[in-house]
Parts: structure tokens; sequence; C-alpha cells
DNA sequence: CTGTTAGCGCGTTCAA
DNA sequence: TTGAACGCGCTAACAG
């Protein structure tokens, strides 16, 4: 493969102006400039990216690190976020973290080692200590709640939402309301939680440890919990499901198993994915493709920044 | 940021004992190596990898390209592809395409760049000589039938599993079958077609561009796909459809509209994806997960190779 | 307008 | 065991 000095020779010009000519800064004549361009015709020439990466210091890569690919509700992020790169030129480079540590330790040592010129975390492992630090080394944005720390990021406030959501259902008489959340050592899913329990004891209701189920994440979740909800002699009448995909599967099984809903079981769901609009469950909507898209404007961008998206209720047939 | 200059002096010694101990190449004193320890922690160094990119002319970074990330088939494929990368400390680079051609092409370029060691076209739109043009420049391999093409590729024959399918429905004695299918030019959506005139010509059954739904990707076309159905005078009581999630979102469809399945209408999916298995959906198994973990191996080991994938018949309750 | 020169940060002979 | 020196391919002063 030629390389420019390889042009140059054969335009008989120097490397500068075959520099010049590829990057299209003005005072080269025209004569030149063919020559160049005659010469990189003949080689089938083509820069090599490494070393202009090494001398500007920047790759125009950012690190995108989700737990999973196969999860529509990353894949609604990434999308996003994947629309704004391609216009502004950059590419992403996908880290799967399966939510194991180093992984995301591995991606920000990615930043450290100027792979990356910016980092988007959608779902934060690793302490924020350790995330802060490693903003010094390059612009990182994260989303999740970061409020009281140092780093940028995008984020909804799981509790409000989810208080809202408890409240809706209250509001349609609910009063035996159990809960669907993600993995238990989340931050969101303790915020959510936490809005629970706190609901609960804001109403006098009792907290039975039955009422809340853990690690629903798939479509695929939807069976064992209405499998444990039939098992239960005493069920919730409404369910807060904190996925659309979950909240799917959760009224397939019911479907399946002639469970009425909403009369005997209410669903609430998350996100408003497309298959909500489909199977008509009402949820809040998250706008998870413009998160994406601001995800990413941000991380090139740099600097510090935070900011609350709000949720919205969509009401359809669930409830 | 100290770069190995700073540490050689820092140190004490030469760049040449750094880099050694960096690289954990034998032959250096104890002493030296301590004290370059030392000199690292205390700069907490890191390496600039674009400079080792550079002079070793690899990136460990493989291209891989997609339509959108959106889809769980794609979604599968590419969760292979990042298991196996994991192991091999190689990265992904996402390159999502919509379809759009000049995007592939940059992908392409990318490679012939050298800021890709390799690629990996899961769904190829530009012409075969393109691509096995660029194929000199680095290893390319398609998640695509290639046979008589010098490009490599896993695949599996659409044609076959389409007319395995097709087979399958005939001998359950439906007659009026009908195909649903992903966007008409693609490669396979086209081997499938084949697949399917080529049936009804065999069974003397006449062709009906009723009976066949172009476009047909996400759970969300089930919809309009029912909707075409109920609005038929003479439907179809089967429904070969190439992907699980659209067969999902028909199967929900006809639930809601209290169409049995698979007494009036009968489905066979294709992908047997995690949705399928929950919804007890007929389907042809393809093993996508462990294809991406074969398409990134084969994609870094370099040379030559093609390989067809076998699909599986999984009989469940739709048919 | 154009060319010379000095790096970017690192790996790697080669000679000591 | 060690280090000097060269080069990967390119950009960017600087001088003309």
């Amino acid at each position: 493969m030629a390389n420019i000095k390889d042009i140059a020779k054969l335009a008989g010009v120097s490397v500068t102006t075959v520099s010049r000519v590829i990057n299209g800064i003005p005072y080269v004549s025209d004569e030149k400039k063919e020559a160049v361009l005659r010469a990189m015709e003949l080689t089938n020439y083509e820069r090599n990216m490494n070393a202009v990466h090494l001398i500007k210091g920047k790759t125009n890569l950012i690190g995108v690190v989700v737990p999973s690919i196969k999860r529509p509700y990353f894949g609604l992020v990434i999308e996003g976020i994947a629309e704004e790169a391609l216009k502004n030129n950059n590419n992403l480079v996908l880290i799967q973290t399966n939510y194991e540590e180093h992984r995301e330790l591995e991606a920000l040592k990615m930043l450290k080692l100027k792979q990356l010129d910016a980092l988007i975390i959608c779902s934060k492992i690793s302490n924020w200590e350790i995330v802060e630090e490693y903003a010094n080394y390059g612009s990182i944005i994260v989303f999740e709640d970061a409020r009281g720390r140092s780093v940028s990021s995008i984020f909804v406030d799981h509790y409000k939402s989810c208080m809202e959501a408890l409240t809706y259902l209250s509001g349609k008489s609910h009063r035996k309301v159990g809960c669907c959340l993600a993995r238990k050592s989340g931050t969101s899913s303790k915020q959510r939680e936490l809005a629970y329990r706190d609901y609960l004891h804001n109403m006098g209701e009792p907290f039975d440890p039955n009422y809340i189920f853990y690690d629903a994440i798939h479509f695929e979740d939807g069976e064992w919990i209405v499998q444990r909800l039939t098992a239960m002699h005493n069920p919730p009448t409404a369910l807060l499901v904190t996925s659309d995909q979950v909240a799917a599967g959760i009224l397939a099984c019911c479907k399946e198993r002639e469970i009425d809903v909403p009369s005997r079981l209410a669903i609430v769901g998350f996100d408003n994915q497309p298959i909500a609009k489909i199977l008509n469950i009402t949820t809040f909507e998250i706008p998870l493709m413009e998160i994406g898209r601001e995800l990413f404007l941000r991380s090139i961008s740099g600097g510090f920044f935070q900011k609350e998206i709000p949720v919205k209720l969509i009401e359809r047939l669930t409830v």
C-alpha cells in the first residue's frame, strides 16, 4: 500500500503538498493538485488512519457501554446514538458488559488509552468514584441519575416516575399492587423499589416480599412471573412492570391462561416500546431514541451536563 | 499524560527497557523492572494505543455491519460475535447501515484505511464485485450465501429451508399458504420468494400476489398483516413467516381478534428466538448466536471459508 | 504557493 | 542485559 511519501515522489511534490490536497487545504496550484490527485488514483491510495489518530490525538471513536445488545431497551438507545454518530462522522465501539464490572473497567481504560474520544455508559456498574476518576482522561456521560456526582448524565428519575405510576394505579382503586424489577443491584431498581416501599408505607399497606419480582428483564420472563402469580392465594390485582418487554410477556401469558387483563390483573409498563403500542399496554413513555441522540451529542461536546428526562403516561387498555 | 520517554527518564533507563517491561519481554534485570514499574505507577502511565496501532499495523477492532441494531435477529448474531470478541481481546465497531449502501461502503473503506482488522457483514447491500475488491485490503466475512463468489461466508440456504417449511405445511394438508418476507430486494428474501413460487408451481397452485407480504420485519408488523388477512375473502389457512418476531406479532393480533391459531390460521416462524419458545410458535431454528461466534472467529483467522448452516424444525403449537 | 523539518508515542533491529 | 537509533505514516509550524 502506497503511503504519502510515495504519492509525493510520484507526483513530484513534497509530502506537505500531498497532505494539503488530502485535507482540502487551499493554496495549492491547480497543476500540482492535479498531479497529486492523479498519483493517488494511480496507486489506489488511502490514508492510514492510525497515523492520523496518533498525531491528532483522537480517533472519532465513541465507546458505548451496554449490558446486553439483545434488549430492545438498549437497542433503542443505541439506535439514537448511532444516528447522531453517523451525522457527526463518528463511529461507535460497542462494549457489552453482561453486568460484569471488569468489562466496564476495560472500557474506561480504552478511554484513557486514547482509543476512544468519549464514553457513553448506558448502565453503570462500577462505583461513582471510579467513573469520576476516569472522567479526567476523557469525556464520559452516563444514562443514569448522577445528581450529586461530578459526572455528566442524562437520566430519568425512577423514584418519581415509579411513584407516579403507583399513584395512577391507586387512582384506579388498586390496593394490592405488585412490582417487577430488573437486577436487584441496579441503581434504577433500587430507586424504584424505594418508591414502591415508600408508597406502601404512605398508604398504610404492608410490604409483601412475594409481591416483588426481581430479574424481570426479557419478554420470556413473563412466564415465570405469571406462574408465580397464579400460585399465590392472595395475588396482586395490579402489576407495575418496569419494562414493556416484560409487560408484554406477562400479557401474552395471561391471554394464554385466560386471565383477563385488566379486570383480574392490571398491568402498567415502562418505556412505551413499539410492542406496547401494538399490544395496547398502558405504559410510561421514555423517549429512548431521543435520549440516545442527546447522549451522543453531549458526549462529544464535552463539559459538565446533567438533565432529567420526564416520563409521560400513555393510557391504553391494560389498566 | 506521561509517555514512554518520561517513564524512561524517571526510572533512569532507556525507552527500550520500558517497552520491554510493558510487553513482558524477558531479559530485564529485576531492579530495572522494579524501577520502571514504580515510575509507571507514579505517573499513572498508560500506553497510547494509537501509536501501537500505527506501528503494528493493526487495531484489534472488528467492524460489524448490520442494518439495524433494534432487530433481535441481528442482536443475537452480534451477541455471539461480542462474546467471542471479548475472549480474543478484540473490540467491535458497530456500523448501522439502515440498508443504505453508502454506509456499507464507508465500512469497507475503514477496512482499507486500516482502522479495522476485519469486517463482518451481517446483511450485505452492495454488489459482490465491490466486496470482493475490498477483500484484498483485509479480512471480510459475510452472513449471506456467497457460493460462487470469492468472499468468505457463513450462511443458511434460505431456498432450501423455505422449501422445507412449505413441505411441512403441505404435509399438514395446508393448500392455501401465504408468505411473509422482509425487504423485497434482500438476497434472502429473493431466495425465499423463489422457493415459494417454485413450490406453488410444483403443487399446481396458482400464485396470488395478495398472499405475499413484504417488509414484514418487526413485531408490530403483525398488525397490518392480520388486518390485510381479515380483509381477504379467501385468506390463506397457513402463513410462512420468515421471522419469529413477526410471527409473534401476528399471533398476538390473532389472539386479540379471536382468530384461532392454528385451526383458522397456522403459523410457522423462523429463527427460534426466545419469544417463539414462550409463545409456543412452531419455527425453524437458526443458531444465530453460534453463527455470530463463528463469524468472529473466521473473521480474525482470515483465509477463505464458506459454510452452510442447517436449520432445524421445532414443532410447537401454531401449526 | 511550496518544501524542509520536526515530531506524535511506540516497537524493534543491531551492536555493545 | 541494555540502549541508541530508526521508522510506522502523517500533520503542522516555519521558512522561503
